[in-house]
DNA sequence: TCCGGCGGTGCAACCGTATTCAAAAACCGC
DNA sequence: GCGGTTTTTGAATACGGTTGCACCGCCGGA
């Protein structure tokens, strides 16, 4: 039985076993009304000319297409391939495929969606860039939902999950706080990102409430990325316009990376007997040899659960929750670059 | 102008600008015939209902989904993350769409692409995983263009992009004997895949050559990552079952690292001083301080530009080629993990 | 004035599947 | 066997666009 040339339709199998094309797509659909007998039949023929259900037809009136859409900022993080690694595995368990788009960083999204909504995805996940109330506005009026992922949107009806990052803030200060650190320094991050934002005001507030003089904030010229935070690091202190401080708060594991090895590398700075450093994140990288940063972690796996709970794929078109706004918390990981007070 | 819930469709589009949903069609086709004054206001129908064409609808009869596939094996591996980076800014900028998938490292990706031919996606890029003849068969009948990447089929009409693996190998050997060093230990990485075959080939096939005792093939146990690299050498080297060689080279750049991490950590070992180490694909990681790995360059951009070429999406059902195989050479990037000859 | 040609337009026939509806078939207890 | 259920079944239609085709109006050349 040669495999017939160019495209095989259900009606192609569906002559061939001698049924309607309404028996075929019953015999693919779970849970419909047909014979066990038929269905074997059925896929036997298929199975002979390869035949493979067309999920774009199927999809024209089912109206679920089975995709999602995933908007990533930043690839150059290893938090977000975790990010995505974790998605990924997640809905691929679920038969879901995935939709993936990437965005320049700190542009807006906007055009990005309006090209995702022609692909009718069944919902949208989306980790950095900014978003209009208009976008969210569509998507909502189409019944796609979509979920921010450790980002919000304030005034909007987006639902989203992120990591407590103010709080997770405030812990890094009173971590570096304890070891004894009292003079400060914060590579940040991506200036419109409400994650960098949040984490930076948690570990300001920390400090000016226990009244030590705030923090040298060491601005970043390009991406929030490893080569970001190494510049930044270099340039800051170098040419000796900052007095090195005690400790440093990389808004991010994968900045603090840059910085850590700028310090030691270029600087001949210990880690941490001279300086010590903060992360936030806990990336696998940040376990390493070279760098066993103490860091704070953000848990990725209960994070993409909670994400994809609140898409709620099982439920299409129910009522869309207005913003439900989930926060979990992170906590710290000890591990070199702070010397761990020995009361905790 | 309240935009409408519910979907909204070129008929809704075509009664507010008070034409027929041809026009509609025609207005949102590039190249069609349409005056520019009803264009305009089609155009301007479309914004006021927040219409945007239903891809999926148009790819039933254009039997084009602006889709393709990227089956991904190891996201672990930062090289990986890189491609799928490159390959994202690439098609992205044509307006291509990309589906994702991963299949588990080492297994056969036969279900995955049964899975992916339901979408009717334009083309198919495969990094990873084995690919029965069967299915290469199957997505040539139905005129699915499928191009592997850094990997090749024995045998099969699949054509692909790689690396010259088994030269880069060569040119491995080369640096390490060059620099002096006469005992190799060699970290194995995925026995199935062609990638580390090869390379492992070259290597070997070098010594051999030159009368150089055989490498020591230290044998992976888990995945080729980090952490395989790190236990593997450990394993090896700290219950003494092998002797310290004068270099080791590993399949690939993460594992290289967690090689050196191993070595460095916990024996205390000095590199290159002790022992040099040699990697293969020089992802970005391999550049930083704590590592500088000398390594074989993997020129990404250009085989991800091949691949794309290869898939040439321009030319729909255009009759596929018979395997064509693309290699493309890899060259060493000396830093500082293998002492440069002063004669080079 | 007539005619060929051409850009613009709407009608209608698809694309490949899901699903409704009514008819046919199978099953049931008596 | 028979009326009444319940399950299977196929014909027909819908999903939201694209596109071949015929037609219309208009222009320029003969």
């Amino acid at each position: 039985m040669k495999p017939l040339s160019g495209r095989v339709t259900s009606l192609d199998v569906a002559a061939l076993a001698g049924v309607s094309q309404s028996a075929v797509s019953r015999a693919f659909t779970e849970g419909s009304s047909i014979s066990e007998a038929k269905r074997k039949a059925i896929l036997d023929a298929a199975l002979k000319l390869n035949y493979v259900p067309n999920s774009i037809a199927s999809s024209l009136t089912t109206r679920r297409t089975n995709m999602v859409a995933v908007i990533l900022g930043n690839l150059d993080n290893p938090f977000y391939v975790q990010v995505l690694k974790a998605l990924i595995t997640r809905l691929q368990a679920r038969g879901v495929q995935i939709l993936t788009f990437t965005v320049k960083n700190g542009s807006n999204s906007d055009d990005a969606l309006m090209r995702v909504l022609r692909y009718q995805v069944d919902g949208i996940i989306l980790t950095s860039a900014q978003l209009s109330t208009r976008m969210t506005g569509i998507c909502h009026d189409r019944g796609i939902p979509i979920v921010l992922f450790n980002r919000y949107i304030p005034g909007s009806s987006a639902s989203g999950v992120r990591c407590d990052n103010a709080a997770g803030g405030r812990l890094m200060a009173e971590a570096l706080l304890g070891a004894g650190a009292r003079s400060f320094a914060l590579l940040k991050g991506d200036p419109n990102g409400t994650t960098s934002q949040d984490r930076q005001r948690g570990f300001t507030d920390c400090l000016l409430e226990r009244g030590i003089p705030p923090a040298d904030i060491l601005e970043l010229e390009g991406q929030s990325t490893y080569d970001g935070g190494h510049a930044a690091t270099l340039r800051a202190f170098l040419d000796e316009r900052h007095p090195i401080p005690d400790a440093i708060f990389g808004i991010n594991d994968i900045m603090a990376m840059g910085a850590m090895d700028a310090l030691r590398g270029e600087m001949g700075v210990k880690i941490p007997a001279d300086l010590m450093v903060g992360g936030f994140d806990n990336i696998d990288e940040a376990d390493r040899w070279p760098y066993r940063l103490t860091t704070v972690r953000q848990p990725v796996d209960e994070m993409t659960e909670e994400a994809l709970n609140l898409l709620d794929l099982d439920n299409p078109g129910a009522a869309i929750q207005p913003g439900i706004d989930i926060k979990v918390p992170g906590r710290i990981v000890w591990r070199s670059t702070i010397p761990r007070p020995v009361d905790l």
